[in-house]
DNA sequence: CTTGATGCAAAGTGTTTGCAACTTA
DNA sequence: TAAGTTGCAAACACTTTGCATCAAG
C-alpha cells in the first residue's frame, strides 16, 4: 500500500507541476502509519526520520496528501482534525469512546443506501459523508 | 418554545446555584433564532440588544445553554462550531452544500435503527451521533 | 536556471482564562 | 453580603502565511 500511495502521489504532484522533494517523500512515508492521527503526531514521526522538517511543510503536504486522496481528514469535535490512510480501503464510519478517546470503526452497507436514498429524495448530490456514533465502548460502559 | 427554553434554563441554573444574570436572559432570547448560528454571528445579535455584552460572556453562556439541553451544538468541518435551538425539536441529521453552505435537515429512523444494530454488534452505547452528508443541493448540482 | 519548496517566525482563527469590579439571590 | 458573573485583555491551541533562501526538474 506504501507503493500505491507513492504512485498515486507522484501522478498527483506530476500533473500539478509539482515537485517531489525529500521532504514530501518522509511525510508520504510517516502517513502510512495504521490509525488515526493528527498533523502535531504526524510532525513527530517525520522529526525522529529528519529532523529539520518543519511544521509548515507537514501542513501544507497533509493538504496536498488529502487532495490528492491519499489521506482523508477526518473531525472528532474535539476541535482538531485527525487523519487516516484512504488508500485502497473500503469506506467506513466511527464509533467515539466520549470517555477513553478509543475510535472504533465499522462498515455498514444498509446504512449508506439510506443516505442514498433520503438524499434522493432531497435532490441532494452526495459527495462524501461522515457518520460518527459517540459514546461508551465496551471497556468504558 | 421561548417559554419552554426559558424555562429549562432557569431550572438548569438554579440546580447548579447559578444565577440568571440580565446578559444571559439576551443570550438566551437571541439563541432562539431559527437555523444555525456560530458564536460570533450571536454575539452579534445580542449586540444589537445590549451593545456591552463580551464575547467571554456569550462562550461561556453558550457552554451552558448547551449543557443544559437548550442548544445542540454541530460541528460542520469547517472549524467552527455552530449551534441550533434542541429544546422540542425531533432529533434530525444534516446535508450540507459545499458550493453555497446551506444546511438542510432531514430525519430518517431507519438510519437511526441501524446504527443502533450496529452498536449493539460492537458492545458500544451510544449517547448521540453526529450524521452529515455533504454534496451539493438541488441549486448548486 | 526557472519555478516551486522549505524553514522560520510572525500572523491568523476561534475559543478560553485570570482578575478586579460588579450583581444576584 | 456571600457567591457567582461580568468585561477586558491576555493567553491558548491549532493552522496559515510572508519572505528570503534553497533545491528539483
Amino acid at each position: 500500500m506504501m507503493r500505491e500511495a507513492e504512485s498515486t502521489f507522484t501522478t498527483f504532484l506530476k500533473k500539478k507541476d509539482l515537485k517531489l522533494t525529500s521532504q514530501r517523500r518522509t511525510i508520504l512515508r510517516q502517513a502510512m502509519h495504521d490509525g488515526h492521527f493528527s498533523a502535531e503526531k504526524l510532525l513527530d514521526f517525520c522529526k525522529k526520520e529528519d529532523p529539520t522538517i518543519s511544521k509548515a511543510t507537514v501542513y501544507r503536504t497533509l493538504a496536498l496528501l488529502k487532495e490528492s486522496g491519499v489521506l482523508e481528514e477526518q473531525d472528532f469535535g474535539d476541535g482538531r482534525k485527525l487523519y487516516e490512510r484512504a488508500q485502497g480501503r473500503k469506506h467506513h464510519d466511527h464509533f467515539v469512546c466520549i470517555k477513553c478517546g478509543k475510535i472504533i470503526e465499522f462498515e455498514n452497507e444498509p446504512i449508506e443506501r439510506l443516505q442514498d436514498s433520503e438524499a434522493k429524495k432531497h435532490h441532494f448530490k452526495i459527495v462524501y459523508h461522515s457518520l460518527k456514533l459517540f459514546g461508551f465502548c465496551k471497556s468504558c460502559v
